[in-house]
DNA sequence: CAATAGTATTTATAATACAATTAAAGAAAT
DNA sequence: ATTTCTTTAATTGTATTATAAATACTATTG
């Protein structure tokens, strides 16, 4: 269980987290008091406190004198916080949802590997190419699948030197655990997934950003393809 | 004078983010203990712990005991929260910086573009054509400029129905605005740029996701190559 | 020299008291 | 009856003090 966390304030946070995202607190109503947080988890009003400042510093929650704490509405809260993207995804398994995260995945990888063809360093195309190794050590059964697949779209994503891609490359992670547990697809990578995962790479490496740029959106668009024939297949049985 | 705050946990978080933000307090080093920033702020220790709480949750600061509240790494923090969002650009305004902001802008509003011909309701292409109406007013001097052209892109991706592309509203209104403050187009929107918006909007109404697609990369590319000019003369001055 | 134990510094938690805010109830006025 | 004002009470906001826990640094010891 990795529920036991550093210390009072942050195992509140997080028991607090998961209860909202989950909706065992539901948008626009209210969780207990301060005081009664206090009595049900047998803590500090000062561990408490600080609890409830963090996830307002989330954008979970809103606490104001008189008025107690509230779940705040749903845009308010930071999807891109590491924290919230997990409660809700572990939490809450929704293949809707997931098709949504995969929507912002392909806009973002597709662009990033534009940038990567554009901005990739030395280094960076040997990180890639590595990856790209341990997907060919995947499809003999050598090496870990997922974790050569994650490795590969991280290692783009840092390539395009671009802070604001490289923020994203845990979001991006976290899409890509749900993807595999969702779609099932535990089996080894195939050779044309692998094939893909090269062509996409030499273009980076011969800064070609336009043919990076199809070649990424191409892979993205099939599969979010996959999850909407989940989701047409789950809508025909019900 | 937007300075003064909620209360004092706020008032604190926000000046302890600023100066992060802005170097004052550099990456990898140390903030005042609690016990100094009390005394340096006149306050509690228990508003400073909480505004040290929500720095942590946002996270620019990490702190342990023994070793007091450092800066956390830049991939650390979190880009996508309002606040600290405001606190880097308004801040540091930087040419790289919002090259790289426009490239991610570019990523999310192309392929918002794309679904919003997928999945725009009614309700959706009205708020659209409303905000191109202004934009006609913007061109003859009725309506604000900048207002109308943020309303248009604001409309375009909420019209997703992605909760995630919807977070990003806020995301790049922020970048709107500091590209417009960069760019000095204080200007009048013209009519050409005019008939691209309808363009998009047209396409966008027709259920032809791939053209709006490449109507919105088109005009985002345009926007970055705008920056990319502006970085190369300065770059040739010095 | 290396492992161990001790020390001091800093955050973590607790407990208590009071202040500030504000929703809701009640009173007064029209 | 309706509005407006006042009061009340519930809840968070802030301050203070005390103690515990964690850990970098120092000293000791074998």
């Amino acid at each position: 269980m990795e529920s036991s966390h550093r210390n009072l304030t942050h195992q509140l946070v997080h028991d607090l987290g998961r209860k909202i995202t989950e909706g065992i607190y539901s948008v626009g109503g209210r969780l207990p008091s301060e005081a009664d947080l206090c009595v049900q988890f047998n803590i500090s009003r000062t561990a408490t406190r600080e609890a409830v400042k963090m996830l307002t510093a989330k954008g979970l929650i809103s606490s104001r004198p008189r008025q107690g704490i509230t779940v705040a509405d749903f845009k308010h809260w930071n999807l891109f916080d590491a924290d919230v993207l997990n409660w809700i995804l572990l939490g809450r398994p929704d293949l809707y949802l997931l098709r949504h995260f995969l929507q912002l995945r392909l806009a973002i990888e597709a662009e990033a590997a534009y940038l990567a063809a554009q901005n990739a360093s030395e280094d960076d195309l040997i990180n890639i190419e590595n990856a790209l190794i341990r997907m060919k050590d995947a499809t003999t059964g050598q090496d870990d699948t997922h974790e050569a697949d994650i490795e590969f779209h991280q290692s783009v994503i840092s390539a395009t030197n671009n802070p604001f891609f490289k923020q994203l490359i845990n979001f991006i992670t976290t899409a890509l655990k749900v993807n595999i547990r969702f779609t099932n697809r535990m089996i080894a990578v195939t050779e044309d997934e692998y094939q893909a995962h090269v062509e996409i790479f030499e273009f980076i490496k011969n800064g070609n950003s336009q043919a990076a740029f199809d070649a990424a959106m191409v892979t993205q668009r099939a599969t979010i393809a996959l999850v909407d024939a989940q989701i047409v297949a789950l809508e025909n049985k019900s």
